[in-house]
DNA sequence: TTGCACCATAGATCTTTGCGCTTC
DNA sequence: AGAAGCGCTTTGATCTATGGTGCA
């Protein structure tokens, strides 16, 4: 169950909210722990995906189950199922390319609203953010499971065998540089005589290690493996083909396009260029090593496979390219038009009519190689652990320019980084990159590949932010990280790190600080002042800032140049007072100081209707804005109420009391902050004032937040004591409630599992089919059927069930229902008191001729009308079976007046 | 290349006292 | 009959920070 934010001027419960905070606490409460939401349906999800790690079909039924369960909105169950069924299809391929389409419902909501201009509603993000991260947890489940495939080690045998002689040199040569293989054996008289100097050192160096340390490296020419990796990228970029479109972030798209997707991919034969690449299972992913074609994605996947198959320990890293949770245009589905740009024409998959896709095909098939030629950065790469280092080389065996980062060029690395007006057109983003490794683990790089390595940089706005999640008392926070949560089910165990993830934690992976602007001594620029936190210009100051009286420029600074030159005063910060209007200090607990002027006059900002109503009605009457006055805090002093008399409260014009702070409260008053305070102080009879401590803003209102009451001081021991054992009262009679709640429910539950026996029993049971044929037989099924009909008001599942219990007690003299005197145990606390009457009163033969006969009869004449005290249904079938669907049956009176007030 | 204007976007801040229905 | 309780709906305009682009 979400929490509930009471919006209630008397907040009857939780810590009092700490005014001006309550208010962002509050309504974001909502706001906060509702994007949580997708957080704890993914927090089960990447459970999940750790457990299913085989069952790749199951996990995005087990997404949408999850996410059900534990969304209790039923709009978001509608939203989630809705998607669920529609990704289904999609889904059933291992392939999770399309999960895009799953937003087709809620694009329709979206749409609506845009149309009305308005941004989207808390709904709609909410939307947007569970998809995201439903998406998100898809495209990495999915990324594992091809680095999975990337270990096989068939694919590495069809890769190992497809290398020329020559590359098998290489990768000899590198073994013995890197003192992984001792140099002499055999190969070198051919080696020598290809490459003399190279081979002489190769010579030189073993024969000395020979003497020395064997399988010393030879980083002389820096590390080998680098060299090695080059000519592996030389070959694949030589060998392999991309003959089909990879995986890319396509946007939320309009209802109709996803509607002709969804329909063209379950109906129509697969086509690649249409349906995105499918490749099924691990069987199809050895075909595709064994063709050396493919999407550039799985070229990436088998160039990791093949650096794997030479034993050098690597990852597949992929920067997932979810959808995502903004209303920016990087997340709107753009159609490709091929016509425009004759660059995109091989583009002609996505989701444009059959006609325009026909149109197409042809020119696609000429320009096969140029699949994804508009994504400028790699989805999918290599990253490299040199056995020598332990340094991670990032190697881009498709796409980059250069191919090879080592992670000592940081420049390099950040090639990877997707920027610039193309990666902006092919919505290509960095938000998470995730390396998984050959042992089925992941971690996340995203930090390598951010230019200069500082967050958030190009992840802002595509990656889920960390939030600040309230803990303990007021205004401390934890940072709950998302993405962190997601990726814990992928990672290495802290105990197994290897000298790797040690290496490039401390290292590459480690984030630098933003680097402050340092305060540049050089001339003004409007810029530098701009952001100086030492200097200011008077166009500078916020709506809230006013610069102290008095205060003296240091200098001037000329704007413009030329003739548009304009000399302006620089001021220090330390002159400009933070200022407020009088309702906000108020709010502080503070008034202005009689005779004070206001520093700076600024139009009204009006919130609620009330307020904008009066705002127009001046701006109307003057012809221009109404101006409000803001003040320093030395115009201001505390606002000391009176000390009160007699035991008086004083009341505001709404017959409450301020409470802001604790000053507001008057000597000889005490606030007293419990919930229902109010109803002990009237029943004491103590004088009182509601206490407002702040308030809440929604749906145009401005509503204040009363958290109990202020009393005169001497009161307050009394109202504490009376509040205690009032509250204590309560207690218990809401125990007792919840008690009988419980034991009903239990009740009803027994007499259904009776029931179900006792009909098994008598007819066996089991077949459903026959069951029904049965029910048309039997009267008093149909008779239960025609008094459902008439009782237009019946209450769904339970009531069938007791109506159920009542028809079967009829028809076999107490069937499966614990009859008076057997149900002692059933009964027990719940009619306790009217134990012995009922018995006295009727036996269970008479409890069936009344059931039997019409429980109608019963409902009409009404329990109470004959004999109230005595007549309470305590007979479990009549009770249940006369009216009371939940609860309190005992108490006559009580149904009654339910029965009245139908 | 630098400084600036301008734009898009996200996020923070400010705002300051109902209404109608149901239950008890 | 009338008091108390509860749900409604989760704003939205404005300002600020930030980063990108284009121009001089």
């Amino acid at each position: 169950m979400p929490p509930f934010v009471p919006r209630k001027r008397v907040s009857s419960e939780d810590p009092p909210p700490a005014k001006r905070q309550a208010r962002p606490d509050n309504s974001q409460a909502p706001q906060a722990p509702a994007p949580r939401a997708p957080f704890h349906l993914s927090d089960s999800d990447s459970d999940s995906n750790s457990s299913l790690s085989d069952a790749p079909e199951n996990l995005k039924d087990n997404v949408s189950e999850e996410s059900e369960d534990e969304e209790e909105d039923i709009d978001w169950e509608d939203a989630i199922d809705t998607k669920s069924s529609a990704t289904t299809p999609t889904v059933a391929a291992p392939e999770l390319q399309d999960l895009e389409l799953t937003l087709d419902q809620n694009e329709t909501h979206v749409s609506d609203l845009l149309d009305g201009k308005k941004g989207p509603s808390k709904i709609e993000r909410q939307i947007r953010i569970q998809t995201h991260c439903m998406h998100v947890q898809c495209l990495l489940f999915h990324n594992a499971i091809r680095n999975a495939w990337s270990n096989d080690s068939k694919v590495h045998e069809i890769l190992r065998k497809k290398l020329p002689e020559g590359i098998h040199k290489e990768v000899k040569k590198w073994r013995i540089a890197s003192g992984l293989e001792l140099p002499e054996p055999k190969p070198e008289p051919p080696q020598s005589k290809k490459k003399g100097k190279k081979a002489k050192k190769n010579k030189d160096w073993s024969d000395e290690s020979e003497r020395l340390e064997p399988g010393q490296p030879d980083m002389s020419r820096g590390d080998p493996i680098i060299i090695l990796i080059k000519v592996l990228v030389a070959y694949w970029r030589k060998q392999f083909r991309i003959t089909a479109p990879g995986l890319r972030k396509y946007g939320y798209r309009p209802v109709a396009a996803l509607e002709t997707a969804i329909t063209d991919f379950r109906e129509e034969e697969h086509d690649p260029e249409r349906h995105g690449e499918r490749i099924a299972d691990l069987d199809e992913f050895r075909a595709i090593a064994e063709r050396m074609q493919g999407s550039r994605d799985v070229g990436a996947q088998l160039f990791t496979a093949l650096v794997r198959a030479l034993g050098i320990e690597a990852r597949l890293v992929g920067s997932l390219q979810p959808l995502g949770f903004g209303w920016t245009k990087g997340e709107t589905y753009t159609p490709v038009t091929p016509s425009e740009d004759p660059e995109k024409e091989e583009e002609p998959e996505t989701t444009e009519p059959e006609t325009d896709v026909a149109e197409n095909k042809a020119p696609a098939k000429n320009k096969r190689k140029q699949f994804d030629s508009d994504l400028p950065f790699p989805i999918y790469w290599t990253e490299v652990a040199s056995p020598v280092t332990n340094e991670i080389i990032s190697v881009d065996p498709l796409v980059l320019s250069n191919p090879v980062a080592p992670f000592t060029d940081t420049d390099l690395q950040a090639n990877f980084e997707p920027r610039g007006a193309k990666a902006d057109r092919a919505k290509q983003v960095i938000c998470y990159v995730v390396a998984h490794s050959s042992d089925g683990t992941a971690k996340e790089v995203t930090t390598r590949y951010l230019r200069r390595r500082t967050w958030p940089g190009k992840t802002k706005g595509f990656r889920m932010p960390l939030e600040k999640v309230p803990v303990g008392p007021r205004g401390n926070y934890i940072a709950f990280d998302w993405f962190g949560m997601v990726m814990r089910g992928y990672q290495r165990a802290r105990k197994s790190k290897t000298a790797v993830d040690k290496l490039e934690e401390s290292r590459d992976l480690q984030p630098n600080q933003p680097e402050k602007k340092k305060t540049t001594q050089t001339a003004d620029t409007l810029q530098s002042l701009r952001t100086s936190t030492e200097f200011v210009l008077e166009r500078f100051l916020r709506r809230e800032e006013a610069l102290r009286p008095g205060a003296e420029p240091v200098r001037t600074f000329i704007a413009g140049k030329g003739a548009r030159a304009k000399e302006e005063p620089v001021f220090r910060r330390a002159d400009v007072l933070k200022c407020l209007s009088a309702e906000s200090w108020h709010k502080e607990g503070r008034q202005t100081k009689p005779g004070a002027v206001a520093l700076k006059r600024v139009p009204i900002r009006a919130v609620t209707l009330i307020r904008k109503r009066e705002v127009d009605e001046m701006q109307r009457q003057t012809g221009e804005k109404p101006l409000q006055g803001l003040y320093s805090r030395d115009q201001t002093e505390y606002i000391v109420p009176p000390p009160i008399q007699d035991g008086r409260i004083p009341k505001n014009e709404y017959g409450n009391i301020d409470c802001f702070v604790p000053s507001m409260v008057p000597a000889g008053a005490t606030h007293v902050p419990l919930p229902g305070t109010v109803r002990v102080c009237k029943k004491l009879g103590i004088d009182y004032a509601e206490a407002v401590t702040g308030f809440e803003f929604g749906s145009k209102m401005a509503v204040p937040v009363i958290q109990g009451v202020v009393v005169a001081a001497e009161n307050e021991g009394l109202l504490r004591d009376a509040w205690k054992v009032d509250a204590e009262e309560k207690r218990k009679r809401e125990e007792l409630k919840a008690e009988k709640k419980i034991l009903q429910t239990w009740r009803k539950f027994l007499f259904g599992l009776r029931i179900m026996e006792r009909v098994r029993d008598e007819y066996g049971g089991g077949d459903p089919d026959a069951d029904r044929e049965r029910d048309s037989h039997n009267p008093f099924a149909v008779q239960k059927k025609k008094k459902r009909e008439e009782e237009a008001d019946d209450d769904g599942a339970d009531q069938e069930m007791l109506d159920q219990e009542s028809s079967y007690n009829a028809f076999d003299h107490g069937g499966g229902f614990l009859l008076p005197g057997q149900d002692d145990d059933a009964d027990d606390g719940l009619v306790v008191e009217n134990h012995d009457q009922q018995r006295s009163q009727k036996g269970p033969s008479q409890t069936d001729v009344d059931d039997a006969d019409d429980s109608k009869s019963f409902e009409s004449g009404g329990p109470s009308a004959d004999s109230p005290p005595l007549s309470i249904p305590s007979d479990s079938d009549e009770e249940d079976n006369g009216k009371d669907e939940d609860s309190e049956p005992e108490y006559a009176p009580r149904s009654t007046r339910r029965t009245r007030g139908r």
